[in-house]
DNA sequence: TAATATAGTTTATTTTATAAACTACTTTAT
DNA sequence: ATAAAGTAGTTTATAAAATAAACTATATTA
């Protein structure tokens, strides 16, 4: 009944990430750092996670004489978020007896 | 824009035991272990932590002989649960940019 | 050229979650 | 009667995750 959550989305600042990427074409570390509040290091650690389970990919480049992390969800990752979201719709309805 | 979700309830059980409290007049400890498919000692704690939040009460009292417990979701944590189903709402919906 | 800023990564620390071990009985089988 | 197994938990120890602090490397500005 209830189903397991994703335990690489159930996590406020990967969730966040993921919510952004879905809904645009790429996304650059800053921006998601300004976007999440979040700390470059903290970012950087999560960042790295969402790769490492192929939910998105990174790409490094230098833009300005400055490097520049660019990020982008995958099928994968966009699968994995819709499944997350039907997944803890069970969670938020409270369960009739 | 991305509001803060509370820590207490981010946890996959702890949502879970709130998400059936919130459905119910009052559930023991037994049932909520079932339900949740959770370890007795993992469930221990995460009532604890919602009954320190204030989220719970609990009753000890004696069942055919046995201890029992008895857990009851209090105003304030159907609150922080209507808070919680709100609040993530924003994560679910892809943004768009 | 020294100080400050950009754009991160790596390592260390703290916090959480989970599992294992333990307490304190009760019931059932011998 | 007592040993073994079961109920209903709690406490302690361990593993995993999140976060913060420190560090790398280069660029810009004063």
């Amino acid at each position: 009944m209830l189903k397991e959550l994703d335990p690489i989305l159930h996590s406020q600042l990967r969730l966040a990430l993921i919510s952004i990427l879905v809904g645009v074409k790429q996304a650059e570390f800053s921006y998601l750092k300004e976007k999440t509040n979040s700390t470059a290091g903290n970012l950087s650690v999560q960042l790295q996670k969402l790769k490492d389970a192929n939910y998105i990919e990174m790409e490094k480049s230098f833009k300005n004489n400055y490097p520049q992390t660019m990020c982008k969800i995958t099928k994968i990752g966009i699968k994995a978020f819709e499944d997350y979201v039907k997944d803890i719709q069970i969670y938020l309805k409270p369960k009739k007896k």
